[in-house]
DNA sequence: CCGTATCCGATCCGATACTG
DNA sequence: CAGTATCGGATCGGATACGG
């Protein structure tokens, strides 16, 4: 990842921030907070271990998570947001929010949970 | 862009939506209202025309905007948000002061208006 | 003014195998 | 359990030229 790009505009820092296919999948899935590398892999359907410790990576790189390590064996390892991963969440509720609205006016709603949520 | 795709979570959809580079600083500067192609084409730095019509093409089959052209010439069409755009826009201000919280937490400010705001 | 077409390097991301 | 390394196809996005 570069660091220290020249960014001409905040969308997009931002941008980078939570570009690619999961990483606002992440940031949703730990909305109750704190969760084990291992609860994110088997939580989010179809996500490889690679993309995933790339993702949480990059996440905490842009300061949305943090995470705590545990030592001991075997080891534990704990992903949380921060403060501005809150703030971000509540722009990824928003969106969720979009992605239910088109899903049931296109008759996709197959996937949805008995309350119209998935994920 | 492929229509109809499976997917498997509303996040996903979503990323589709506004995927991209360009796509959330073009929804961004729709807020004040209606635009021609060359009003957002000249208040975007950096955009190429084949990626601002390819990104509007994807936004308006997505739903987030819709357009409408006059005949005559020289030819003229005014790209506008849709309601869905208008919620998507809610989410994208918030990512807006995010980017800026972390331009001023890093000492990158020096291309922010004086009200700390650009694009 | 608005939209299209092509070329090509950069990046994304899935599969897979491996380490402490 | 948590993290690393490599390969290769798919997609993204900038440059450039052209057409209605």
């Amino acid at each position: 990842m570069k660091l220290r790009k020249n960014y001409t505009c905040p969308l997009e820092l931002v941008h980078d921030m939570i570009k690619g296919k999961w990483k606002t999948i992440i940031i949703f899935q730990l909305r109750n907070g704190k969760c084990s590398f291992s609860e994110l892999y088997h939580s989010i359907a179809g996500i490889t271990q690679k993309m995933l410790l790339e993702q949480l990576r990059e996440l905490k790189h842009f300061g949305l998570i943090d995470k705590k390590t545990y030592d001991g064996y075997p080891l534990k390892v704990e992903y949380f947001l921060t403060g501005q991963g809150e703030k971000m969440l509540s722009a990824i509720k928003i969106m969720q929010e979009i992605g239910i609205d088109y899903m049931v006016e296109h008759c996709m709603t197959e996937i949805l949970d008995e309350k119209g949520i998935c994920y």
